[in-house]
RNA sequence: GGCCCCAUCGUCUAACGGUUAGGACAUCAGGUUUUCAUCCUGGAAAUCGGAGUUCGAUUCUCCGUGGGGUCACCA
């Protein structure tokens, strides 16, 4: 044990309510989290809403609403809004010590207007930090200039107040974009003209599209409401996006948060971007819902099967519920399963079908005769089974009739009868599905349909 | 363009001087109780290029090349 007392952990997240909840965001909150956690330190969330005409409230309850849902709970929140009265003081100690200055100027914003601007006095000098994540980085600050750190002595600007805050709030580490690298000399110049302590910095590599270009709109969703709808789960999101950039160091790719927060390090961090990769993300999903306790997974099928689904004429809960196996092996997310709803894939489950009399006929089986009468014989067989049968006692009574007179000759007609469909599940998940005497009933019809058709 | 960062299969990544360069997603082939799906097995698939350092470089150094970020009185 070390005689030094351990620096307790702070993070923070410091978005600005200027946008959509981006996944380049919660993604950088989750590792703020995951690191503050994993230190049982401090998470911190920070609106940085210094400018007033793009902020808006809507986009901060989306931010907070956006990080709650997906299980990221901060420990104090600030608005730098309500906090301008703390940067005056910082700015006027600051131009007091002659560390910055008043400068009388045209406005840029709007030509013609003088304006009081405050300007960092930079000391124009080579600034090098050590990043986490890089190592060493330096920077010759010169190029830099006597930078504008606020409009007006009540007008701070960001590079001012995030680190007026960070030093007020006692971040201890500063996890962040990469494309904040650029940022963070000019930040220390400031910490330094304020006497601030610099925090350990950790510049995250940043999410790319397909094309290596930075994530954006014309890449389609990014953001992290654009997944929720397409029924994307919180722990899948969770442990995909904490898996795009970092590594575990061992092979484990499954996680839960507790799982994350445990196995989180900085070293572990990536340097390169990463391409978002949205079936890496829906096989994360399809794993994660496979996890669901049955009652969970039907709450979450019904949020997404269509109305039409559900007017269908034999809907019940009950076909729905013995349909759910079906569903949960062959979508990885919510929108599929909309999507297969509009194809009419589980349509065989609350409809009878129509049937193709050519479609029943198996390919070797010579005339529509010899159909009808495997047909036949199968529907005696189901007319002897019971509604509680499950799919094995199923599949045992009509199995030894498939062997013997060929499984192909006597399971494609049946379950073509049955959904009517050339692909479908097997036929004795659908008969256990439907309940075998609708089984016998449909199968009953088809013959019909199979006799008139030869007679025609 | 200046400055900064980065570079292993198509994608996410492992290998922190010595491995047949490993895993996962995707893909392909074969198999499992007909079709589709699931599942199982197997295959193909990568160290950006060039110099150095070293007995030995994916790994260290330098130079290219490529990609990205950033250059506001936005954040």
């Amino acid at each position: 044990m070390s005689i030094f007392q351990e620096k307790k952990v702070i993070t923070r997240m410091a978005p600005s309510p200027t946008g959509h909840l981006h996944i380049g965001t919660a993604r950088t909150a989750i590792f703020n989290y995951l690191f503050a956690r994993k230190h049982n330190g401090t998470f911190i969330l920070r609106t940085e809403d210094t400018d007033k005409e793009r902020s808006k409230k809507e986009f901060e309850d989306e931010i907070t609403d956006g990080l709650a849902w997906l299980g990221i709970k901060w420990d104090s929140f600030y608005r730098q809004s309500e906090r301008t009265l703390i940067y005056t003081g910082y700015l006027n100690t600051t131009i007091e010590k002659g560390s910055a200055y008043v400068s009388k100027e045209e406005s840029k914003m709007r030509p013609g207007e003088m304006v009081e601007v405050v300007r960092l006095k930079n000391p124009n000098k080579v600034i090098s930090f050590t990043d986490e994540i890089r190592g060493e980085i330096s920077f010759d600050t010169t190029e830099l200039g006597d930078f504008v750190i606020a409009r007006s002595i009540t007008d701070p600007l960001y590079h001012f107040t995030v680190v007026v805050d960070d030093h007020e709030m006692e971040v201890t580490h500063v996890i962040r974009g990469e494309d904040h690298i650029s940022n963070t000399p000019r930040q220390i110049l400031i910490q330094e003209a304020i006497g601030a302590l610099r925090p350990q910095y950790a510049h995250l590599p940043l999410i790319l599209a397909p094309d290596r270009s930075k994530l954006s709109k014309r890449h389609g969703a990014v953001m992290l409401s654009d997944y929720k709808h397409q029924g994307f789960i919180q722990p899948a999101l969770i442990n995909y996006l904490t898996l795009l950039g970092w590594n575990p160091g061992t092979d484990q790719e499954f996680f839960t948060l507790d799982e994350l927060i445990n196995a989180f390090d900085l070293s572990g961090v990536q340097k390169g971007g990463a391409i978002f990769d949205v079936e890496k993300l829906k096989w994360f999903n399809k794993e994660h819902v496979s996890g669901f306790s049955d009652t969970d997974y039907y709450d979450y099928v019904t949020k997404y099967i269509t109305p039409a689904l559900l007017a269908l004429p034999q809907f019940s809960t009950d076909r729905l519920l013995r349909l759910l196996p079906t569903i949960k092996e062959r979508t990885a997310a919510g929108a599929e399963i909309t999507l297969e709803c509009e194809k009419g894939e589980y349509d065989f489950a609350f409809q009878t079908p129509k049937i193709e009399p050519q479609m029943v006929k198996w390919k070797n089986d010579a005339s529509p005769k010899v159909t009808l009468q495997r047909l036949q014989k199968l529907a005696e067989i189901i007319s002897l089974m019971d509604e509680s049968f499950s799919i094995d006692e199923i599949k045992n009574r009509i199995w030894g009739y498939a062997t013997d007179a060929g499984k192909g000759e006597v399971l494609w007609p049946l379950r073509v009868s049955l959904t009517g469909k050339e692909r479908s599940p097997d036929p004795f998940t659908v008969i256990h599905i439907i309940g075998p005497s609708e089984a016998y009933t449909r199968i009953k019809r088809a013959c019909d349909t199979i006799l008139s058709d030869s007679l025609a």
